[in-house]
DNA sequence: AGCCTTTGACCAGCG
DNA sequence: TCGCTGGTCAAAGGC
C-alpha cells in the first residue's frame, strides 16, 4: 500500500493478476499498433518506443512500466500523453484547464481537430500530443469509430490531439475516496472529491492497467476558484474566449447537437446532476448495456457539467547517466523508490524541493543497462533554476546534451517528444498558447 | 496533527 | 428476492 500523497489524485497500482493481463494487453496493443494497416506517417507510441528500447517484448518490461505509470508515478495523469505525428498540432491549454472551464460552462462541447495552424513547434523542443475527445454524450466508442471513419485501432493515431501537461493538476485539490475495478474491462476507476469545503464537484478517473488514463469525468461545478499557486485560470475565466478559440478547432455546437440527436440523448430522470461524457474505450467497442443505460439516464443536456476525456501516457525516454539527471540544476528530494520485478535496479521518485513547485521527476534504470535511465518529468517548474547550484550556462549545456539523444530517438520514430530538465518540460507551443489564453 | 490513500464493506438502482 | 454493478463510506495506516 502506498499511502500519503499530495492530494492531486493518485492512482493505485494494479494488482498482480491485473498486471499479468496488462502484459498481454500491452503486447497486443503494441502489435496492433505496428500492424495497423493504415500507418502511413504513423509514429509509434511511447509504449512502443519503450519496448523497442528496453525490451524484447518480455512482459516484465511492460509490467515494470505499467507500474511505473500506474502506481509509482504518484500522479500518473500528467504523464499521459500520446506522441502523435509531428504534423499534428497542439493546443497550448492543458486538458485540465479546458476541462475546468468546460465544467464551468456546461454546455460547451469541444472537439479538437487537427490544428495545423498550431504546428509551428520547434522540433528541437520536444512536443507531445494528447487526445481530447469530448463528444456527444451518448456517443459510444463504436459510434465514435463509425462517425470518424476509422477503425478502433486507429483512434489513437488519428484522433485530434491536444497537449496536456498535468491533467490531474487542474488547479483544484482532490481527495480520493474510492477505487473500483471496472467490470468487464481491465480498467480501474478512482473516485475523487474536491476538497474545497462545500464544493460538490467530483471526478472519476479511469485507468487502464497500463496506467493509461482512459477517461476523466468531471461532475458538478466548482463553487470556488482554483487554487492560485498552480492554477493559471479560474474556472470561469476566459470561458468565452475558450469557446471562441476552441470553436475554430472544434466540431461546431451544431454538429454536436446533431450528433446528439442522431445518437439519442436522454433526459435525466434522476436528481443526480446530469453529465456529458465521451469515452473511447480502448478495449470494448460495445459498452456494458447496463452501464450504457445508466449513463444515458444521467445525461441531461440542460445541465451538462461533466466531461470525459481520453488521454495516453507521455513518456520521456533518454539515455544518460543518472548523475546528470539528478544534477539538472534543480533541487530534488527523493521521496520514494521501488523495485520492479524483472529489473534489479530500483526506480526512484523525486520532488522539486522549491516550495510551491510541484514538479516531480522519476528515474528508472533499464534492467538491461544500468546507465540507461528513463526519466519522466512531471509538471513545470514555477521558479528559476536555483543559482547557487547551477548557472545558466551549465544548465543550458546539460539541457542540450540531454535533449540531443532523446530527439535522435524521437526523430527515429517519427515524432518529437518533450524536452526534459529546466523549464522545457512543457512544449514551447503549449506555453505560448497558454499565455495567450491567460492574458 | 492533519491530510491523504487504500480497500473492504455497504448501499441503492436495475433487470 | 437475488445478483450484479456503480458509487460511497469509513477504518487503518502512511507521509
Amino acid at each position: 500500500m502506498v499511502g500519503g500523497g499530495n492530494g492531486e489524485g493518485e492512482a493505485a497500482p494494479p494488482s498482480k493478476a491485473a498486471r499479468s493481463r496488462t502484459d498481454l494487453q500491452l503486447r497486443a496493443s503494441t502489435e496492433s499498433v505496428f500492424n495497423c494497416g493504415d500507418t502511413a506517417g504513423y509514429s509509434p507510441g511511447p509504449m512502443t518506443l519503450f519496448s523497442s528500447l528496453f525490451g524484447d517484448g518480455d512482459g516484465d518490461e511492460y509490467k515494470s512500466f505499467s507500474e511505473f505509470l500506474a502506481g509509482a508515478m504518484v500522479d500518473p495523469i500528467p504523464l499521459r500523453s500520446f506522441p502523435v505525428s509531428a504534423s499534428q498540432g497542439q493546443f497550448g491549454m492543458t486538458q485540465q484547464q479546458m476541462l475546468a472551464q468546460v465544467t464551468a460552462h456546461t454546455n460547451v462541447q469541444i472537439q479538437a481537430e487537427h490544428a495545423t495552424s498550431l504546428t509551428q513547434v520547434p522540433t528541437t523542443i520536444s512536443t507531445t500530443a494528447r487526445q481530447l475527445i469530448p463528444l456527444p454524450p451518448s456517443m459510444l466508442a463504436s459510434e465514435v469509430t463509425e462517425s470518424f471513419g476509422f477503425s478502433h485501432s486507429q483512434q489513437k493515431l488519428h484522433f485530434p490531439s491536444i497537449i496536456v501537461d498535468k491533467p490531474n493538476d487542474d488547479g483544484y485539490n482532490w481527495r480520493k475516496y474510492g477505487q473500483k475495478p471496472v467490470k468487464g474491462s481491465d480498467f480501474s476507476r478512482s473516485y475523487y472529491k474536491c476538497t474545497h469545503p462545500n464544493c460538490p464537484v467530483k471526478k472519476k478517473l479511469e485507468l487502464s492497467l497500463q496506467g493509461h488514463v482512459t477517461a476523466i469525468i468531471y461532475k458538478g461545478e466548482h463553487n470556488h476558484q482554483r487554487k492560485t499557486t498552480k492554477g493559471t485560470l479560474t474556472s470561469t475565466d476566459n470561458s468565452d474566449r475558450l469557446k471562441e478559440e476552441m470553436s475554430s478547432h472544434s466540431m461546431s455546437q451544431k454538429d454536436l447537437e446533431s450528433s446528439q440527436a442522431e445518437h439519442g440523448s436522454g433526459t435525466s430522470d434522476s436528481e443526480e446532476v446530469g453529465y456529458h461524457e465521451t469515452k473511447v474505450d480502448e478495449k470494448n467497442d460495445e459498452p456494458d448495456p447496463k452501464r450504457r443505460n445508466t449513463e444515458a439516464r444521467l445525461q441531461d443536456p440542460a445541465s451538462l457539467d461533466l466531461h470525459r476525456t481520453v488521454a495516453e501516457p507521455r513518456i520521456i525516454v533518454q539515455t544518460t547517466s543518472e548523475v546528470d539527471l539528478l544534477d539538472d540544476g534543480y533541487r530534488w528530494r527523493k521521496y520514494g523508490q521501488k523495485v520492479v520485478k524483472g529489473n534489479p535496479y530500483p526506480r526512484s521518485y523525486y520532488k522539486c524541493t522549491t516550495p510551491g513547485c510541484n514538479v516531480r521527476k522519476h528515474v528508472e534504470r533499464a534492467s538491461t543497462d544500468p546507465k540507461a535511465v528513463i526519466t519522466t518529468y512531471e509538471g513545470k517548474h514555477n521558479h528559476d533554476v536555483p543559482t547557487a547550484k547551477t548557472n545558466s550556462h551549465t544548465l543550458a549545456n546539460k539541457t542540450a546534451s540531454q535533449l540531443k539523444p532523446k530527439n535522435v530517438t524521437d526523430e527515429k520514430h517519427g515524432f518529437s517528444s518533450r524536452g526534459v530538465g529546466g523549464n522545457e518540460q512543457q512544449p514551447v507551443a503549449s506555453l505560448r498558447l497558454k499565455q495567450e489564453k491567460i492574458t
